[in-house]
RNA sequence: GGUGCGGUAGCCAAGUGGCCAGGCAAUGGUUUGCAAAACCAUGAUACGUGGGUUCAAAUCCCAUCCGCACCUCCA
């Protein structure tokens, strides 16, 4: 089956587009560095890495560009704030982008392009569209893109956002601005910002605005009109939107042949929070009166601080309902950042949490507070579930190399199941990249594999294809390809780590454990394991001795 | 108000007209010195609600309720 995928402009599942036969050019939007990234960034960085990889698979060269956006009034306030230069924090988060999509298995893209590296291009791109007549610059020395020159404005989200403009009143924008969706594609230097963030250009010194730098660079990589522009689904307006306003209007082509939004992930505070009855009750009114404490902003933390500040004596029934719900919106702020959520599930775990669910549907993010501390039920699933298929790897591969192989005579059982398995593996994936659909078959080939392992005598050939499966779909997906010693390895480090545990000690009371097993007294030898399993240590006795690890 | 995505069993989540999703949790079993892991078996009148079309609806049509998000810089 042909690939499809679903086209955000069209609203329609289209073919793959193909500018060039065998070949796939894709524009995904990348982080703003100016902070550490949060789940909801590692969505796409998720995802556009399994379509790249699937492509990959089926043979395709995939021109994969993803940016740094590292000229930013954002970055310009984290650097003042911290009194260093701009470069300075956008290199620092660039390399914690890169450590932390790593983390979820993701891998580099074929081009990484940053603003800062395509000044002159963006300068030329901004006299181009002056000239053209889709943009003005202002006596301050800005410049802005006039929206109500580009007759499509609003096609990707389907606004009529011209009219709007229209109704609001051209004229009354503000900032020199003509119209209120005009949009800054060149802004000046103001006499605080530092020398790092300021380039020279015709309209004087200044920065390019947000928006600009992706037309700019898609433009000087992968050409006009290149296959699929991704990217974050709250990028559709403005940003895309705004892409494409300046890009058409140069270039006289559409900017890309499809467009492919993700899904957004939800954060529900109310779900499986500990909320009193009396905050439960009240709850719905004080959503109601103050449509901010549904979502988490940074002001939260300060609101926060401002009312446990206040006596406790003053505080209404409702100061305190607001008190809880800023607590628990604080609490995931925190956790929602992956650098943090890290101390508690591996990366790799995320990934397989993000690719349960079909990419464009919504995807919620679950928190539960325990006694110790947050717990993340939907991820802790997804880590077990990484667990069980790299000890089905660890299996197969003892099996296969131990020569437990039956003769290989009769005619194998499994080899024309597994293919079958990874067929509908790749048709999911085909349709729309349906990776929650295509962990059907992952799984079951897994299952297949590990009976496969039960099994006295195996037929070679079964065990062959089961490999061969196997390496398939976790390359595909980029789940469980890695070591497995390193994958628990890793996790067993972490755990130990959040609780407190000592190795040394726990290496020692298996020993012990051994020695009594040796003597045959297993009764000491089952004191020591429930010992072991109060501090949450699974034992495993195999053929080559036991070996612990954290659950 | 506009735009978009949703509501499927205890939880998560595929599926767009007829055939089994799948995972987690649960229960019983095989195995094991005992465990763990693995495997086997078992579920449940599952499709927000009310109508309609059809031999047949989670799937199509109409109505309606609920949730989430975006609407100038948060992926």
């Amino acid at each position: 089956m042909p690939f499809r995928l679903h086209d955000s402009l069209t609203n329609a599942l289209l073919p793959l587009p193909e500018r060039t036969p065998g070949e796939t050019s894709l524009y995904v939007c990348g982080p703003t560095v100016y902070g550490y990234i949060h789940v909801g960034n590692a969505r796409p960085a998720v995802v556009f890495d399994v379509l790249v990889r699937h492509l990959e698979r089926g043979g395709r060269i995939v021109r994969y560009v993803r940016n740094f956006t590292d000229v930013d009034d954002k970055i310009i306030q984290v650097a003042v704030e911290n009194g260093e230069e701009p470069r300075a924090v956008s290199e620092r988060f660039i390399a914690a982008y890169r450590d932390d999509t790593a983390s979820l298995g993701c891998r580099p893209p074929w081009a990484e392009p940053r603003v800062s590296e395509h000044i002159p291009a963006i300068v030329a791109h901004v006299e181009a569209l002056i000239a053209k007549g889709f943009a003005y610059a202002t006596p301050d020395g800005d410049v802005y893109y006039d929206t109500a020159k580009f007759a499509d404005y609003g096609k990707l989200s389907r606004r009529d956002l011209r009219a709007q403009d229209a109704e609001r009143g051209r004229g009354k924008a503000g900032d020199g601005k003509r119209g209120e969706f005009d949009f800054a594609l060149w802004k000046s230097a103001k006499p605080h910002e530092p020398a790092g963030a300021r380039w020279p250009s015709p309209w004087g010194e200044g920065r390019p605005g947000w928006h600009i730098e992706c037309s700019a660079m898609s433009h000087a990589l992968l050409g006009d009109g290149f296959d699929v522009h991704g990217g974050g689904p709250d990028l559709k307006f403005p940003h895309h939107e705004n892409e494409i306003a300046q890009s058409e209007p140069v270039y006289g082509a559409p900017m890309a042949r499809s467009w492919m939004h993700n899904g957004f992930i939800e954060v529900d505070i109310e779900k499986n929070a500990s909320f009193s009855d009396e905050v439960l009750a009240l709850l719905p009114a004080l959503k109601e009166a103050d449509p901010e404490l549904r979502k988490i902003s940074k002001s939260d933390g300060r609101r926060l601080a401002e009312l446990r500040a206040r006596d406790a004596s003053t505080l209404t029934p409702e100061d305190r309902a607001v008190i809880a719900v800023l607590e628990r919106k604080v609490q995931f702020g925190q956790w929602f950042q992956l650098r943090r959520l890290r101390e508690r599930v591996d990366g790799e775990a995320v990934r397989l949490w993000i690719l349960g669910t079909h990419y464009r549907a919504p995807l919620s993010f679950d928190l539960s507070e325990t006694a110790d501390g947050p717990v993340f039920p939907a991820l802790d699933q997804a880590e077990k579930r990484l667990e069980y298929l790299y000890d089905t790897r660890v299996k197969l591969a003892a099996k296969i190399a131990s020569g437990g192989r039956g003769p290989a005579s009769g005619k194998p059982a499994l080899v024309a199941t597994f293919e079958k398995l990874v067929r509908d593996f790749d048709a999911a994936l085909d349709d729309d990249l349906n990776t929650a659909g295509a962990l059907d078959p992952f799984g079951q080939v897994f299952g297949a594999a590990n009976k496969l392992c039960d099994t006295k005598k195996p037929d070679p050939r079964d065990l062959d294809a089961a490999d061969a499966a196997i390496d398939h779909l976790t390359a595909v997906l980029g789940l469980a390809e890695g070591d497995p010693e390193a994958f628990f390895a890793r996790v067993t480090a972490r755990r130990v780590k959040t609780r407190n545990l000592d190795a040394a000690h726990i290496d020692d009371l298996v020993r012990q454990r051994t020695a009594a097993r040796e003597g045959r007294e297993f009764l000491r030898a089952d004191e020591l394991r429930a010992e072991l399993t109060a501090l949450g240590i699974e034992l495993r006795d195999g053929a080559s001795g036991t070996a612990w690890r954290a659950v």
